[in-house]
RNA sequence: CGAUGACCACGUC
């Protein structure tokens, strides 16, 4: 910014670069109100924004708990000729879900696919992440199968949500078909679902399963504190505290 | 360039 103001004193005319690269800084670290700021003075000096631009004022209002102002340059951005693509439908779709707007969120999803914009593995993953934290895990699943039907396909990440809330739900049966399907489909599995998974199975009191997941030269994938977090609080609450 | 999953944190009351 000191430089951005040295250059002004100076003469210098700051172009779109200029403008881009402050923004774009400014959002990154979590001030859109600079980074608005300086888009109100972008425009008034006559320089049109870039998809780039908008793209990260978008997702910074967003993570800001900003969303409706975030929908505004969305909706305005257009005038502009930019339109707008999947990663931001899906930045805007999460910052809906995080706002408990689940109108909101569907209307968008909808929408995207009217205007023919394809949803992303993370618009669906948005989707079902937000619908499962509302305990909707059928209409989750829902989404999960629209999104192979369509050809797009389900990630470490879907997966790992769906399991996740299945398992929080007592649906275990559910939880580890959606295991045994990702092994069968050749997916990654990583720290995050072998942790559901001890979780699910010291639930269930299946405690050589869950010392299964904990294997890490058998399953590639290390063990991190929430892993052992969920291994001692698992077995304290199944009333064993020496494994614990 | 950049968005999406477990605990916590954050946020709301």
């Amino acid at each position: 910014r000191m430089i951005f103001l040295e250059m002004k004193k100076g003469g210098l005319v700051p172009d779109v670069h200029t403008f881009s690269c402050l923004i774009e800084c400014f959002c990154k670290v979590g001030r859109s109100d600079e980074a608005c700021k300086l888009y109100v003075e972008m425009s008034e000096v006559g320089i049109r924004p870039t998809r780039r631009i908008l793209s990260s004022i978008i997702e910074a209002l967003s993570n800001a708990g900003q969303v409706d102002l975030a929908v505004r340059f969305f909706n305005e951005m257009q005038g502009d000729r930019i339109n707008p693509d999947a990663y931001m439908y899906s930045t805007l779709i999460y910052a809906f879900w995080s706002a408990d707007q689940e109108g909101q969120a569907w209307k968008f999803f909808n929408q995207m696919k009217e205007h023919n914009v394809s949803p992303s593995v993370a618009t669906y993953n948005a989707m079902i992440k937000g619908l499962s934290s509302l305990g909707q895990t059928g209409k989750a699943f829902k989404v999960f199968a629209e999104m192979q039907e369509v050809g797009v396909i389900p990630d470490t990440q879907s997966y790992s949500c769906l399991i996740d809330r299945f398992i929080k739900a007592g649906k275990l049966v559910d939880a580890w078909k959606l295991y045994l399907q990702m092994i069968e489909k050749g997916l990654q599995l990583d720290v995050v679902v072998y942790t559901e998974l001890i979780n699910g199975s010291l639930e269930a009191q299946w405690t050589d399963d869950a010392k299964q997941f904990l294997e890490v030269k058998k399953i590639g994938a290390l063990p991190n504190v929430v892993t052992y977090q969920s291994v001692v609080e698992g077995n304290v609450k199944a009333g064993d505290i020496i494994e614990a």
